[in-house]
DNA sequence: GCCTATTAAAATATCGATATTTTTAACTGT
DNA sequence: ACAGTTAAAAATATCGATATTTTAATAGGC
């Protein structure tokens, strides 16, 4: 692997394993648990875990260790909300700055996550592929807009977002035409019709957070039912 | 103090230091020297890098240890225009919706503020104990919108600009009547005209960025003139 | 039975020592 | 003088051991 250091191992492999729900919300991250988990030592660990409690993917209180940040409806909705605004602005101060590499960038990121989007047999492998290619793409649009704190405060709310999307793409698959959501956004884009692209982005995100806590209601729901049961 | 442990001593130390511009910005953060700085072990002092890694209050590059984030004109700039956007949003929810006690917190924390920036000799204790006022003031009148990820964004792109602040607090006193715009923003918040309020954050907020550009542009013109000379 | 006090176990926080890497300094031959 | 090489010093990263705190278990009193 690249990373130069254990901590920066251990900060990879735990951010992914928190993102994407293999380490459940609200669960206690031991020390001792983490260590066997990744066979790092203490230390790089720790660290690790530092940085993500200030990234809120962890939350740390002093002498009671640390947990995965808990997830909500209410957050949900609150993070696809602040998401919706942040890729907005993004959007309308990226698309009228882009040069030709931009333009190019675009292109590829979109065309590269056509190809897995178009494929007909999705496994699991795929899923993950998706994410990566589903975030160059969105991540390409706006990368022209100029500004450094956009750009973070944006790739913060999509990581968090991300999260949350995870909970519900296997139906978000079935049943919403994401490709075609994505290319009408890359139109917009090319053409440098800002506004179009903002209510596409405005509307995709919405949808994603809709089906987000859709997942989460059912879920709730069900724990609610094997309680009363 | 009430830190639970020295990690979160360091942190807030450390914090504290950078903020105020006493550990300068790019400046390289040796272990050696922080531990002897605050009579703290290395560990607590590297989990307090770790963390205000995450917050972009320093840089940290594997193998290379850390340096005090850096600063420049650019970035105030983007900070400024950030700010400017988030307390405007959050300002626009909170004020329809806070309650009695919103109003007693921004009517409280103005008054607390108000009579350290009435006071006639402001020493140099004024000025840190005025940040904190300040800072909750700011914070007080947006504390009812309902989202917390926009408060945590807006809390930090606020710690983030008062680094900059600082550099150019002291004429900033002089030469503007802050205590007035602070006045006029909590009348606005009290009489609920949220538009009126976000014209003056949003005034309040270009006049900070504005001093502090033209505090830097003045350190740059001086660095050069020192290098030519 | 239930609450509180005491103790045992587990987990976190921190130190000191060591291994690794980077940076600095000295050296060599051209 | 200078580029490239090597050795020494400094700094970072990491481990293992220990101290401290929290949590769990247990026993005693009401």
């Amino acid at each position: 692997m690249s990373d130069k250091t254990n901590t920066e191992k251990a900060y990879r492999l735990l951010r992914e394993d928190i993102v994407s729900g293999r380490l459940a919300p609200d669960l206690k991250l031991k020390i001792e648990m983490l260590r066997q988990r990744y066979s790092l030592g203490a230390s790089p660990i720790r660290e690790a875990l530092a940085r993500l409690s200030g990234e809120h993917l962890v939350t740390l209180e002093g002498q009671r260790g640390c947990q995965v940040a808990p997830m909500s409806i209410n957050d949900a909705h609150d993070i696809g909300r602040m998401r919706k605004m942040i890729e907005a602005e993004a959007l309308r101060l990226a698309i009228p700055a882009g040069n030709q590499s931009w333009e190019d960038t675009v292109i590829t990121s979109f065309h590269r996550l056509e190809r897995v989007e178009r494929r007909s047999d999705q496994g699991v492998d795929d899923l993950a592929e998706w994410e990566i290619l589903n975030g160059r793409f969105h991540q390409a649009l706006v990368s022209a807009c100029g500004s450094p704190w956009l750009l973070r405060i944006r790739s913060l709310l999509f990581d968090q977002h991300e999260r949350y999307r995870r909970l519900s793409r296997m139906r978000t698959v079935l049943t919403r035409d994401i490709n075609e959501e994505h290319r009408r956004l890359m139109e917009a884009a090319l053409d440098r019709d800002a506004e179009e692209a903002v209510k596409i982005i405005e509307v995709h995100v919405e949808r994603t957070t809709d089906a987000v806590v859709d997942a989460l209601q059912q879920n709730s729901d069900m724990a609610v039912s094997l309680v009363a049961s």
